[in-house]
DNA sequence: GCCGTTTTCGGCCCGACTGTTTTCAGTCG
C-alpha cells in the first residue's frame, strides 16, 4: 500500500472504531495518524527502515506498527475482525448530515438498520421518530439526507466558489448593521477544495444580517436559523455558514473559523502553556486578577501568545507556530512577484486561442515573457504537434518576436510527451532549438509506483528538460493521482538542478502545496504554470500564487520571478 | 492511541445549534 492507501485505511479503523463505540480519543488518535502520513514528506520505506516513524508528530507505538504492516503486507488483523463486527452499511449511513455514530449506533442496534435502503423504509413507515432520542423532525432530517447526500458530500474547487464568497461579501459589507465581514475557513486558507463557506460578521444588531442571510437569492435551505449562527445550503450542495459577532470578538472569531482544525489546536494549547484559554470569544486568563488581551487586528491576537502574524495560507499546523515564534516564517511569493509563465496552449494543439491571441494576453497581464509549450505528437487527442508543425511554430514565434509588436518576450517551447519507457518524444537535436522543455506523462498513468517513478526520473535526468509538468496527473473531484514516489522525483529534481510545476489548473494544483515546502528547501525550483488553454486562463497563475503561498514557498524559490535574462541564463546553462 | 522540563497516568479544544428534552445529548465545525 502507498502513503495515501494507508491513510484511507487509518481513517476507516478511526470510523470504524467510533461506530462501535470506542474512546473518541483513541478514534481521533487513528485520524491524526492519518492526516500525519498524508503529510510525511520523507520516504516511507527508508524511515520504517531507520525506526523513524514512531517519533512522528501523532505516531507512537501502536500506529507505526499498523502503519509498518500495512505497508509490509497491506493487511491488519484486527482491521479484517473490526469489519466483520460492523455491518459495512453503517458507513454509508453516517455520511448523512445529522447522524454521528450515536445516533448510527441506535439504529442499528435497536432497528436493525443496516443500510441506507432499510434507513429509508423505517424513516418512510415512522419507525425512526418514535426511538428515544429521535423524533419527526429527525426523520425527515434523515430522508432530506439521503435524498440530497450526492450534492451534500461534495468538496467544491477554490476558483470555482471564489465569485460566490465575493457576491456575499459584498452582500454583507452593504447592510447597515454590519461593521466588518470576511470570508474564513478553508477558502480563506486557500485549499485546494473546499467543503463549505464561512463568513464571519461583526455587528451589535445580528438579527436583521442573519435574516438578509437566510433570504439571499440563491438560497435552497436553511438548515440553521440562530441568534448568532445561521447555516445555509447553495447550488450544487455548498453550504454556507454565517457567525456574527461582537466588534471586540471579531478577529478572535476570524482567526478561530479560518482555522485549521491542527492549527487552532495548536494554537490553544500554546494559550494553556501561557496561562490562557482561547476560543473564538478571545483569550481568557485562568488567573482572573491578570488583564485580558484584546485584539484590534488579527496580529494582536498572534502578539498576544507571542508569535508573529500567520498568514491563512500557512494555517494547516505544519510548523507555521514554531517559525512564528522565532520570527523565522518565510516572506511568501505574491502574485506581484511573478514575471511570466511556461506552459500554455495556442490553438496549434488543443487550446481556444491563437499564438498572437495569447501573447496579447500575456502582454495585458503586464508579463516580461512567458512561454508557449503545445503538445508533443504522441498527445494524439490533443491534436499534437509533429515534428514539421514545432519547428514551424518556432520559427513564427522568431518572427513574432522580430516584429517588435508586442514587448512581451514569446519563448518557444514543447510540453513534450514523457513516454512509457521515460524517453521524451522528440529527439535531442528538436529539444535542443528550444527555450523551454516542459515534460509531463499523458498516458500510461496506471503503471505501478516503481515504473513511474523510474520513467518520470529518467525524463527528469534528460539534459534538456527544464520543468517537469503536473507531476501526479491528479484531477481534483475526479480522477486520483498516479502511483508515483514523490520523494524521490523532488530527490533527482534537486540533484540534476530541474524545476518542478506547480499547474495551477484550478483542477489540478499539482505538485500539491504539502510538498512544496520540502523540495524548496532542497533547492528545487517552482514554475507557476497556468496550462492556459484560453486567454481567460492566464487568471490561474494569480489563483494559483496561494497554492505557492500554501507550499511556504519566497519568491527567489519561484522561476518565474526572474528578470529575463536571469531566466535565459538559468535555461541555457 | 498519543503524550509528558511539574506527569508513564490521566488528561486529550471549545462552543453553538437542533431536537428532544424539561436540563441535555448528539452533532458539527
Amino acid at each position: 500500500m502507498d502513503n495515501h492507501a494507508i491513510a484511507e485505511t487509518l481513517e476507516e479503523i478511526a470510523t470504524l472504531l467510533e461506530l462501535s463505540g470506542e474512546n473518541p480519543f483513541k478514534v481521533r488518535a487513528y485520524a491524526n495518524g492519518a492526516r500525519a502520513l498524508e503529510t510525511l514528506t520523507e520516504d516511507l520505506d527508508t524511515l520504517i527502515a531507520q525506526g523513524k516513524l514512531k517519533g512522528h508528530q501523532g505516531i507512537g507505538q501502536g500506529l507505526a506498527d499498523a502503519i509498518t504492516q500495512l505497508r509490509q503486507e497491506g493487511k491488519l488483523a484486527f482491521l479484517e475482525e473490526l469489519r466483520a463486527s460492523l455491518p459495512p452499511g453503517l458507513m454509508e449511513i453516517l455520511k448523512i448530515p445529522g447522524l454521528g455514530p450515536k445516533k448510527v449506533r441506535a439504529l442499528w442496534q435497536l432497528l436493525e438498520i443496516t443500510d441506507l435502503v432499510k434507513l429509508t423504509e423505517a424513516c418512510e413507515s415512522g419507525r425512526v421518530a418514535e426511538l428515544k432520542g429521535f423524533g419527526a423532525k429527525t426523520q425527515d432530517n434523515i430522508l432530506a439526507g439521503i435524498r440530497n447526500r450526492e450534492a451534500y458530500g461534495r468538496r467544491h474547487l477554490w476558483l470555482g466558489v471564489q465569485s460566490i464568497v465575493g457576491g456575499i461579501l459584498t452582500g454583507l459589507r452593504a447592510l447597515p448593521d454590519v461593521e466588518r465581514a470576511e470570508a474564513a475557513g478553508s477558502f480563506r486558507r486557500a485549499r485546494e477544495t473546499v467543503g463549505d463557506l464561512d463568513f464571519i460578521v461583526a455587528s451589535e444588531n445580528p438579527k436583521p444580517i442573519m435574516d438578509w442571510f437566510v433570504a439571499q437569492s440563491g438560497v435552497q435551505e436553511v438548515t440553521a436559523h440562530g441568534e448568532t449562527k445561521s447555516s445555509v445550503r447553495l447550488a450544487d450542495g455548498l453550504q454556507a455558514d454565517l457567525r456574527v459577532v461582537p466588534a471586540e470578538q471579531f478577529f478572535f472569531a476570524l482567526h478561530h473559523f479560518t482555522g485549521s482544525k491542527d492549527h487552532n489546536v495548536a494554537m490553544r494549547q500554546r494559550a494553556l502553556s501561557r496561562g490562557l484559554s482561547m476560543s473564538e470569544w478571545g483569550l481568557t486568563p485562568k488567573d482572573p486578577k491578570a488583564k485580558v488581551p484584546v485584539a484590534a487586528s488579527e496580529e494582536d491576537v498572534f502578539r498576544a501568545l507571542g508569535l508573529d502574524w500567520i498568514p491563512p495560507e500557512l494555517r494547516e499546523g505544519q510548523g507555521e507556530i514554531e517559525a512564528a515564534e522565532s520570527g523565522k516564517l518565510p516572506h511568501l511569493v505574491r502574485y506581484e512577484d511573478i514575471r511570466g509563465c511556461f506552459h500554455n496552449h495556442t490553438t496549434a494543439s488543443d487550446g481556444r486561442a491563437t499564438l498572437e491571441q495569447m501573447t496579447a494576453a500575456a502582454e495585458a497581464e503586464g508579463w516580461e515573457y512567458f512561454s508557449i509549450a503545445d503538445h508533443s505528437r504522441s498527445s494524439a487527442y490533443a491534436n499534437g504537434l509533429d515534428e514539421a508543425r514545432l519547428l514551424a511554430q518556432i520559427d513564427e514565434i522568431a518572427k513574432l518576436n522580430a516584429s517588435g509588436r508586442f514587448k512581451v518576450r514569446v519563448l518557444s517551447g514543447s510540453e513534450v510527451d514523457i513516454l512509457k519507457d521515460g524517453s521524451l518524444d522528440f529527439d535531442d537535436a528538436l529539444l535542443a532549438k528550444l527555450d523551454v522543455v516542459v515534460a509531463s506523462v499523458h498516458a500510461a498513468m496506471t503503471l505501478d509506483e516503481d515504473a513511474m517513478t523510474a520513467r518520470i526520473i529518467r525524463a527528469l535526468e534528460h539534459p534538456r528538460v527544464h520543468i517537469l509538468g503536473h507531476l501526479t496527473g491528479r484531477l481534483l473531484l475526479e480522477r486520483e493521482p498516479y502511483r508515483v514516489n514523490i520523494a524521490k522525483i523532488v530527490d533527482c529534481a534537486a540533484a540534476n538542478s530541474k524545476c518542478i510545476e506547480l499547474n495551477t489548473n484550478p483542477r489540478r494544483l499539482d505538485m500539491d502545496w504539502s510538498h512544496w515546502r520540502r523540495a524548496a528547501e532542497k533547492g528545487v525550483l517552482c514554475a507557476i504554470n497556468p496550462d492556459a488553454h484560453r486567454t481567460e486562463q492566464f487568471v490561474f497563475v494569480r489563483a494559483g500564487t496561494f497554492q505557492a503561498r500554501k507550499g511556504w514557498l519566497t519568491a527567489d524559490q519561484v522561476l518565474n520571478t526572474k528578470p529575463l535574462a536571469e531566466l535565459q541564463r538559468w535555461l541555457r546553462r
